[in-house]
DNA sequence: ACAATAAGTCAAAAAAAGATGACTACTCCT
DNA sequence: AGGAGTAGTCATCTTTTTTTGACTTATTGT
């Protein structure tokens, strides 16, 4: 028997839990620059115009705090911060990549019905 | 070259579009529910006792609207609405498993380092 | 000393999502 | 004809999320 989706019979699947790492109107952006290296706030900030300094500050902690970037101060000369992905963030960015595949897997099943 | 995660450079990333498959309180709940067999709208609203018939409503929509459930008139005794898994929707289910196992992954790793 | 850049915080306003309760339409049963 | 069950819709209110813009702290360059 596979490992169960979530509890039944029951209201609130853990599943739903998970969801909280992609969470927001911010994160998946975060989680595509990160994939071409380490980010920073204010890079961050030109990269993504329409967001803003409270939100991106708020995903980046919860990211931080779900093991999926590791806040890393730099000392060097400008001394800056930077947001590596982990393992695990590389892991979610993995499912996210299964879930925009079977998008496109279903948008050419119907194309191929019509 | 795999499939890229999004087109770089750019704000708006199609994981974005993907995620709204997920996106709502009650949708994973939705799915849950129906692994089990074909669920009903009432039925629905019994089983979801803090869920209202508005989100529900909403939210079946959606899925509908998204091919991740078939809505079938059941022409019967009592004639009511079967909302069933399509196997686009039973895809999506396994997305969530993976993003479930990778939390339960990483709860595991944290705990042998601790 | 002054201006600039990095990395934020905070309170308040606006927008989006969710909840409530009343109401509709159709069928079945008595 | 009246009552109950199914499957909703609609307008309104409340809660949650996001945005805005002003302010902070520390370091570097001139």
């Amino acid at each position: 028997m596979t490992t169960p989706f979530i509890a039944h019979s029951w209201e609130e699947c853990p599943a739903i839990n998970s969801l909280k790492l992609l969470s927001g109107k911010w994160k998946a952006n975060i989680f595509l620059l990160a994939t071409f290296g380490p980010v920073r706030f204010n890079s961050l900030l030109r990269q993504l115009p329409s967001a803003n300094k409270q939100s991106l500050s708020i995903a980046l902690k919860e990211m931080e705090q779900a093991a999926l970037l590791e806040r890393i101060v730099v000392k060097q000369k400008p001394l800056h911060i930077e947001y590596h992905l982990t393992e695990k963030g590389r892991s979610v960015i993995d499912v996210l990549q299964n879930l925009e595949n079977i998008k496109i897997q279903h948008l050419a099943d119907a194309g191929r019905i019509a």
